[in-house]
DNA sequence: CCTCCCCAGGTAAGCGCTTTCCCGGGCAAC
DNA sequence: GTTGCCCGGGAAAGCGCTTACCTGGGGAGG
């Protein structure tokens, strides 16, 4: 590749000017030398070596960010908001998928940082692992102690700018809901047990249960994805064939309920969670918990683009019930 | 932040051996040596720059991937594809959005070749649009030239190495399902009219009229997203009462038709294209033309990553019916 | 006409690594 | 007892940039 070296010869100048001019510097430069070095980089068709760039100290340019899984619509949101305020900041934007394996986020930490990332924002829920936090948090402060900035989504685990989604307000409306609906015994389907979104959104929808007076919800683990959504539905719905109503923790596998009763036959009432776009267009139109997921996404973005404060800033989001068809009185 | 210096000095080597223990060197090392460097590596949180690691030339390691939009499902499914090799592979994927912008395009190829990255992948339509072409091909051909690898999915305006769906018998296989169904009028609810997705499928369905002996589609154009769909939708039916069929060149699209006929209660047939996951979902589950999306992206990143060859390969990935309860006789 | 200052432009010192080349010491072979 | 090798370890040369610092020449002021 051609480097600043060739398009200074080329041009007939030091690379200093020549780096000046492709830089737009302050420095003053005279028309005749900046039209020969434009020319010659375009000739060469130069592009800077973004490393060296960052090596001889411009200034950290680009941010990380680490979610469980870009292609989930719930992620997809977010980042679709992360990417709205880096982009307009002019920033590259790494994403890196864990596919919710901790030792995969760590990993992801360490390149993130090796890569000298401006600012790094985190996700997606925290797990339940204490020598992960500790890790985790082993290696952001290190980050942090030099310069890095890092801002989390839906993680109370961590003292720092956070945006943090009221899961547990959310899965008490869910259960309320669904309660006021008149049903009396609701099944739940999980998402996975060491995920601190799963266990938030579980406390909220048994808080509702003890309110109205309930038996607890019967609970059933899934992965939050669509299908593992449709086969704990055939789990819970077998286990206790009286349920008359199933709250899922998330959208996804509430679909996926949607599919296994219609499979099957069965009118029973599905509430999700997290309101994803497609959401309204299932049959029937799904009534969930909505979080505006974009916004957090560019909230905390924006958290992390802005200069470190002395005492963190949390954003707190909260839910609201988005009522459609799929839930109805027993 | 510390550096291998600060290291190799705590350490009580030189840096040429901390180098070597970190980077698990062939040249053999002692073993006290190893420890006491890999304790200075802990103690420290020590991360070697990247950077400078490849400044240093240990071999180019990230690859980079151009998409239109990552939060869009059909993007999001082939991105699912590329991961899954690159991760395969030991490598950091840097994806772009370019929300289909060709400028944004080009710049993002710029950006992607100062960041050295070992190959690139372009996913998404290309452009009606030489002046663009033309700036794309030159940008891409001096990335070559310096040894980087390029593949593109469903772009036939490069010679290269390609995965290319095939869109034309797609759209002539919506027609046709259509067609035979006994539809005789049908409305196309075509994307932006820039991209060759949007020509090639349209091109199909308009051979599938004449080989049916039927009237030329009445077509419009929308955005490939969901609500220009629906809006497109109410366009098509107010011009042409009379169609009794909608075939819609995305899924999305399709989608938002059915949300519009869901609205003003009309029952009209609808084919979408390309089968994204919530296809089956909706209502009425949606019959459209599947293309294996995932796959499409795997074997995408795996061209890229493998060596150049002499002669440009090109796969052909077949598209497919799939039925399901949104068409009917008229 | 000389001095001083100012400014366009160049020189060169790193940034944090990898890697080639070199060095010195210990051992085997003669 | 020499000579010659091999092998663990270090010195140092870059990789492609940015930037602090220096330089030389021209214009203004005396």
């Amino acid at each position: 590749m051609a480097t600043l070296d060739d398009v200074a010869r080329r041009a007939g100048v030091s690379t200093a000017t020549a780096s000046r001019i492709i830089n737009g510097s302050s420095k003053p430069v005279s028309a005749a030398l900046r039209d020969r070095v434009e020319a010659a980089v375009a000739d060469l068709h130069y592009v800077p070596n973004a490393h060296a760039r960052q090596l001889a100290g411009s200034g950290r340019t680009a941010v990380g960010v680490v979610v469980h899984d870009v292609s989930d619509p719930y992620f997809a949101e977010i980042t679709r908001g992360l990417q709205r305020v880096a982009t307009t900041d002019g920033r590259l934007v790494i994403i890196c998928n864990t596919y919710r394996d901790p030792a995969r986020e760590l990993d992801y930490v360490e390149l993130l940082r090796a890569h000298q990332v401006a600012a790094m924002v985190l996700a997606g829920s925290g797990y339940h692992d204490a020598a992960f936090a500790r890790s985790l948090r082993g290696k952001l402060r290190a980050y942090e102690l030099s310069g890095g900035r890092v801002a989390v989504i839906g993680r109370h685990d961590r003292a720092g700018d956070a945006v943090v989604p009221d899961n547990e307000a959310g899965g008490f409306m869910a259960g309320e809901h669904l309660y006021a609906l008149g049903h009396r015994e609701i099944g739940v389907i999980a998402g996975p047990r060491n995920l601190t979104t799963t266990t938030d959104r579980l406390t909220g929808i048994r808080r509702a249960a003890r309110t109205h007076g309930r038996p607890a919800p019967k609970v059933v683990y899934a992965d939050f994805d669509r299908d593992s959504g449709a086969a704990a539905t055939g789990d819970l719905l077998s286990a206790h064939p009286r349920l008359t109503a199933i709250a899922a923790l998330n959208d996804s596998m509430a679909v996926g309920a949607l599919a296994f009763l219609r499979d099957v036959d069965r009118r029973v009432s599905v509430i999700g969670f997290d309101d994803m776009p497609i959401a309204r267009d299932v049959t029937p139109a799904l009534t969930t918990i909505r979080l505006p997921l974009a916004d957090m996404g560019a909230q905390a973005m924006s958290l992390a683009l802005s200069p470190a404060s002395p005492d963190p800033r949390v954003e707190r989001v909260p839910a609201s019930l988005v009522e459609r068809a799929s839930t109805f009185p027993p």
